[in-house]
DNA sequence: TATGAATGAGTGTTCATTCAT
DNA sequence: GATGAATGAACACTCATTCAT
């Protein structure tokens, strides 16, 4: 992924190693706190605690600073959601899944809001950027749809249903509202993550009639 | 509100008229073709036909030339709302209000599809902008609010829910499904508005208990 | 002095003559307001009652404008000094021509002050507002010296001191207070005309000779 | 003063300095030559070798220019100025301190005149250095005030007379004599500094009375 | 005469990036 | 590796003046 300038297998000391994770630190908190744009390499170099020449040395551009950032980010993420399973042979083991992937997703959205808010920025200007937020969308509306798929396969689901589409309104509807609740700071800011972790599955369960309606 | 330099009620000449309207299209096209950060004034104005002091002529400066253009956007797209009724007192009925404003709002979308995109970018970065936004979502997710509370009284929807949190997540997945679908230039952009609101209905109907679940 | 685009002796209507000092006045308030580089040719047309295309009937260009509002402001002056004399035969005439002349200077430039202060502002940036004021404060030097050259002649004054030089120290020194204390807001804007006048008067007598000093 | 961009005790390599000075003497000829206003950023950088940029990397904007020259200027002057005494015993002391500091006077003046008239028109559109010379010249007369205030307790000076005012008047007359004949190329730019300080000291004199008037 | 819309040249300032030390 | 001074392209905005109506 080229994120930084050591070239193929070359290691990095480990002092070099420490310089590289104070300017990315240093970047993440100022892009953060000022966006994108208005971010400049000298405020980053002076959180840094170091001169603008040495962020060139470790960083290709600014740009590249801001991948390494959002790449740390998603790592981090990404972490966090590892361990979640979205199968389950029976409705309450499905629900149990869904339940735990909502909360999971609010949760870490909660922890990155700043930088969830920083990532829609950019993808708005950005090609390159852009392409990368659609990709980690898409992999979290197939994933959805792949566990709708197997609930009509089990007769869960209604056969008639479009799972992509059916994922893809789903997940953003979850993505949404976590971006509302806690990167706007609507009305939605003032509810937990429990109680919209609820709703959210209130919607999912209804739509993939997995909750009987009285 | 201010958008143009035109003190109070003093009347435009039809050539002024004219020529403001020349503008603001050309502003349009350029703010939505470069986004409004990489948009020049000199683009604006040659598209217009005019030198860029006319520009200035017209609008205070760059900022609320960018106004004058979401305004334009929002009263387009406020227009063919209009008629939108959300009440009715049989489930057919207030079925039928819920389908034909998703259609209307995702047929909406897709015309300014573009627009919405800029609308979105100036969000994230001007207080402005931002605040605008928020508001017109915030009605957007009141007025469902109020029907879900009539539902409610009515015993059609439980009771337990709250009307807020769950328009806000229904109408968030309609309006960012549609921003996917429209500007994203996702795998959702295959479908056509018909085959998106009927996913979205059914999403609707059957969390507010609209529809029966076999 | 062709300070209006009247040619030769051609006649202003009484309306014309009327749209020209209407124009004028408002230009005066706006230089003396605004200064002259801040002051705006739309304001003057404004202020005036008119269209700046109508401005450019009556006067050459923006600076054509600066020259008629100072013409106006000096004839207003020499008005009121006209009846200066500067003449006597007794030591006693003579210290009431200069007591007067400096009374009146002094309350001339009070009347004038902020036109003294655009005076003062333009004649540094512009070469021939520069050479206006110089001729203009040459005169006044002149005349004094000539004073004082009688003075000496009849034997009040030394013979061995310059009338030129000595005129000019002594004018320079008047016009300057009047200045400070009419423009600037000093701590001299406290005293009235007559005190400081009073001081004036004092010092020119004392160089003069014309007063005994115990 | 914060004249420059050296944060707190930071020290400028050699080089740096030198550039700076570079850019400073740059500016001074620029702003004496072409008047503030009229002066360019870039003109200034030309004349300094470097580019544009790098005039900002040593100055805030284009006032912090000029205020970096006038207080260069200004120490200038007041290095001359430091030996000055104003006090003394006898009368014929006195009358060589007077003699002495106008003298200083004039030829500071007549050294720096374009410098001079350069504060004089800054001080005319700009308010910060319109106060900076307003106390500059307080602090003029005030120190002048002081030495007629001992004269007057010594009896040498009558009493009735207000030092304060009678300073401003004998300080005016010399600083705007000094201004005629140094920079507005008055028929006084014929006479030498010591011809003018002739004058200027015979004024103070027979007003304070510290010559015999036969 | 009066209008006021149109013109467009002119310039201070920013900041990512480079490179000599 | 580290530094930070130097670079210079890029751009919004102003306003006196003109001239078609």
């Amino acid at each position: 992924m080229a994120q930084d300038r050591t070239q193929g297998g070359a290691q990095e000391s480990p002092r070099a190693a420490a310089r590289r994770q104070a300017i990315l630190a240093a970047a993440r908190r100022v892009f953060v706190h000022d966006g994108y744009h208005s971010a400049r390499l000298t405020d980053i170099a002076a959180q840094a605690g170091c001169s603008v020449g040495t962020v060139y040395t470790y960083f290709e551009d600014r740009s590249e600073l801001l991948s390494a950032v959002l790449e740390q980010v998603e790592q981090e993420m990404r972490g966090r959601n590892r361990t979640l399973r979205t199968d389950g042979d029976t409705v309450e083991e499905v629900k149990g899944s869904i339940s735990q992937a909502n909360r999971f997703y609010l949760e870490s959205f909660r922890k990155n809001a700043k930088e969830m808010a920083l990532m829609e920025q950019v993808a708005l200007s950005d090609p390159v950027f852009h392409r990368q937020r659609q990709e980690r969308a898409a992999r979290f509306v197939k994933r959805n749809a792949g566990m709708i798929r197997t609930l009509q396969d089990k007769g869960i689901v209604r056969a008639g249903e479009d799972p992509e589409m059916l994922s893809a309104a789903l997940s953003v509807m979850v993505s949404r509202l976590a971006y509302n609740a806690f990167v706007e700071g609507n009305f939605l800011s003032e509810y937990t993550v429990e109680q919209l972790a609820e709703t959210v599955d209130e919607v999912w369960f209804r739509t993939l009639g997995l909750e009987k309606v009285e």
